[in-house]
DNA sequence: CAGGATTGTACAACATTTGTACATAAATTC
DNA sequence: GAATTTATGTACAAATGTTGTACAATCCTG
């Protein structure tokens, strides 16, 4: 067994003590401790006493890091970065070099891999796109990745077809795998998050009448009625979001109250309480301002009648909002 | 339709502190920041201690905001013209620019409103502040107030007591008179799309370990378990918001896939479907990492014996969230 | 021109970040 | 076994940030 040559570095294994590194990058060991310590930002192997033992790839990343804090970058930060450059590195290294604790398992790699996993390739690219990304269960990756889409296909582009596709796709497949369940709760819950705070945006920008709008609060019609509403809003309509289990009553104070020119009434899901469902019956059939149906229940709920008009949208999210804000909105305005 | 530039977004995930920025733009930090207070020009990321974040994009944009500033365009319309040059990229994007507080106006101390007071001041005066602009079925306003009060008190001082006791307040009005049942109904979706998109943000700045959480879908304890989520994410914590209906075994399946150090299961309402509360009893009982019990009725979903180890949260939000991520978070000098 | 809004900057009081120092214990080297 | 190096935890301090308030110089506008 050679014995490590005293004053310099046990070459032969490729793994150097911190004194060495320091001297070749000019850090105080210190630093070097804390930067582990403090961001995981380097994780170098340990002798069976503790000390520390630097590979040749570990000295290249602080130099990385020295980059990366030249250009600015803050040193908080640079554990960011570098998890986004070397994504795809082999999953030791990424333990290795994760944060302070444990790190998370998976994480997108989403290099498009055609031979992947759930999908058959009859789905819309986008599709295909949003199901690879929500496999690794990272609602920031999830993120980046829609943004990226809507920048190449624009708004209409991702949610024309792919947006709800991904979510029927991702609902069947619960079924079968809990894994899959997971991802799909993990994405209905980022979709709905993300369809609200859009939601949000778009409402900032629109003037005029506000027009109160009921969408289910829960069931897979949710994603569909924040569609619903998000598209109106975009066109410039004020819509204002109402969950299905409000009373008609307050409903029709609210209408009331802010002289709304209509409303809008997303079909519920059948699971629905049957005294919410029929709350909402008994809101159609009273006497208002004219009532829009939207959903794909629409045709049912459209029999009622009582003094109210009703009118009824196409059950395409995109194509509803369309018409709305076209017999709604002034069409001097826009 | 060909991209024009199809590279991906930015090939540096790097997020700048305000020194770099303003080194590298010229500006004066104490204007950059009066342009984001003033006109929410540029909404840098915030570190969870609050220091700005600024992206490459920012950087990119406060460049054109020069540019045009040059070009003798007024800093106040600035933001209007750079809406229109963005138009559709992300909506998100949208709102991280988009106008929002007032500036100097020396707004008083709420003291009383020219359109009447109704509310007794036993109330705290936060919460009074957000009664009041309630009123007004005015979500964008509520939108303002909210930000103001933020700014004002800071994001604990809101969130500790004022947040929820409006919402309770709310509630109870809600029973009497149906006009304040749709406040309440207003308020809470503003509320729970504002703290959804407040995590979702704060979220893009954890690391370390995910960690699995399970709040209640609805009901009154839905922004319970919102706030507790925020409240972790802000303080590092990575959560994973899933809703009180995925299966234990989809619960498993996740856990398991993440690698994640514990759980956390928020008391749902009684009213939850009886199949879906014994899951998570399921899931309590089953055998796994820790989980950590949040919410009122905590304290009685502690008995069950399983071979999970159970601990209690405190009943507040905040304080729960402290808690956890002094446990599950590394004691690094924070 | 007076009164008011815009807009860049200054300052105070306080919090966070981050590199480094120190004390103590343990390991390594000679 | 003495000298040196390292690990770990705690602690600091300087630099940097943050918020709230204030103010002066401009620029409008009637």
């Amino acid at each position: 067994m050679p014995t490590p040559t005293d004053s310099d570095l046990p070459a032969s294994h490729g793994l150097y003590p911190i004194r060495h590194v320091c001297a070749e990058t000019g850090i105080n060991p210190v630093t070097l401790r804390a930067w582990e310590r403090r961001y995981g930002l380097i994780r170098p192997l340990r002798t069976p006493k503790g000390h520390r033992l630097y590979s040749a790839e570990d000295i290249a990343r602080i130099r990385r890091i020295l980059e990366l804090l030249d250009e600015g970058v803050a040193v908080s930060q640079v554990g960011r970065v570098l998890q986004h450059e070397t994504p795809a590195a082999g999953s030791s290294d990424r333990d290795r070099h994760a944060p302070l604790l444990l790190d998370d398992a998976a994480f997108g790699t989403h290099t498009h891999r055609p031979g992947g996993g759930i999908a058959p390739h009859v789905l819309d690219p986008i599709t295909d796109t949003l199901l690879e990304t929500t496999r690794a269960l990272d609602t920031v990756q999830l993120e980046r990745s829609y943004a990226r889409l809507l920048m190449r296909h624009g708004w209409e582009g991702v949610h024309e077809r792919a947006f709800l596709e991904t979510y029927e796709t991702l609902r069947e497949a619960a079924r079968h795998d809990p894994l899959d369940e997971a991802r799909f709760a993990v994405f209905t819950a980022w979709a709905v998050s993300s369809l609200s705070d859009q939601l949000r945006s778009a409402l900032q920008l629109c003037e005029g009448p506000t027009c109160p709008c009921v969408v289910p609060a829960s069931g897979h019609r949710r994603l569909n009625g924040l569609l619903l509403l998000l598209a109106s809003a975009r066109q410039g309509l004020r819509v204002l979001p109402l969950q299905d289990v409000v009373s008609p009553a307050a409903m029709q104070a609210l209408t009331e109250q802010l002289d709304a020119p209509a409303i809008v009434v997303h079909t519920p899901s059948r699971s629905l309480q049957s005294s919410a469902f029929e709350g909402l019956q008994r809101l159609l059939r009273a006497d208002g301002v004219p009532a829009f149906l939207a959903g794909e229940g629409a045709r049912g709920l459209a029999d009622l009648n009582g003094p109210r008009p009703l009118e009824i949208l196409p059950p395409s999210p995109l194509a509803a909002a369309d018409q709305l804000s076209r017999q709604l909105l002034d069409p001097a305005e826009r």
